[in-house]
DNA sequence: CTCATTAATCGTATATTGACGATTGACGAT
DNA sequence: ATCGTCAATCGTCAATATACGATTAATGAG
C-alpha cells in the first residue's frame, strides 16, 4: 500500500487540499475495522472494558498468532492500546481512535 | 480465505448470535470505505448529488478502468448507485447504504 | 450505417492480506 | 536456574486487492 498509494496522492495536480489526508485517515481507520474478527474484537473490548489477549483468543475461531496479528492492525490504527501485565498483554479500547473514527464516518 | 473462516462464518446460518452477522455486515461497509480513493468518490458523490462516471474519473489522479472498479466495490457495498443515462452512468450516492454505516459505526 | 464517446469488463502484473504452525522472548513460579 | 505460560514475531502459502492498458458493449450523432 504505501508506495503506490503515496504516489496517487502526490501526483494529484490539485494536491493541495487537505481532503486528501483527511480521506487517507479515514480509510485508514475504515480499513482496520474491515474485517469481521477485529469488529469481533473491538466489540469485545468495547464490551468487556479491557481484556487480556488469550481471552480474545478463547472468544474467537481464530489461531493465537492470527489473532495477535489482528491485534497489531486494530493497534496500528489507533484504535486499541494494549500494556503489558506481567507475562500477559492487556488491550483496551483506544478512545481517541474510536472518537476519531465516529466523527470521520458521522461527518459524511 | 481459508477453511476455517468460512466454517467459522458459514456453520452458524442463523443459529449462533446475530452479533456474527452484523459484524461481517460492519466489516463489508467499512472495508468498501477502507481505500482513500472510494473515500474521495464517496464525498464526491455526497457533496454534488450525482455525477457522471467520466466527472468522477477527471477529478481523480486514476485511469477510468481503475476508477469504474472502484465504483463497483461501492456498488457492491451498496454505498452508491449507478443509473445509466444515454451513453453515460450517472452515479449517486445511496442514502440507505450511508445510513447503514453510519448506524453501525456510530453504534460502537 | 459508421463513427465517436462512455463506461464496464478482461487480462495481467504486482502488492497486500489473512491464516497458520513454529519459534522466540518475557515473565512468574518453583 | 529451569519450567511453563503467554503473546509477538517469523516464514510460508493461498487468496484478495489494486492498478493499468486493451477490448468490448451500448448509445447517440452524423
Amino acid at each position: 500500500m504505501p508506495a503506490s498509494q503515496k504516489t496517487a496522492s502526490k501526483s494529484a495536480p490539485k494536491a493541495a487540499r487537505p481532503s486528501r489526508s483527511v480521506d487517507t485517515d479515514m480509510a485508514r481507520l475504515a480499513k482496520a475495522i474491515g474485517h469481521p474478527a477485529r469488529v469481533a474484537i473491538l466489540k469485545l473490548l468495547i464490551a468487556r472494558g479491557e481484556c487480556v489477549c488469550g481471552a480474545i483468543v478463547d472468544e474467537l475461531p481464530l489461531a493465537q498468532a492470527t489473532v495477535s496479528q489482528h491485534l497489531k492492525v486494530l493497534k496500528e490504527a489507533g484504535l486499541v492500546q494494549g500494556e503489558i501485565d506481567g507475562p500477559r498483554v492487556c488491550y483496551c479500547v483506544n478512545p481517541a481512535g474510536v472518537r476519531r473514527l465516529k466523527e470521520l464516518i458521522g461527518g459524511l
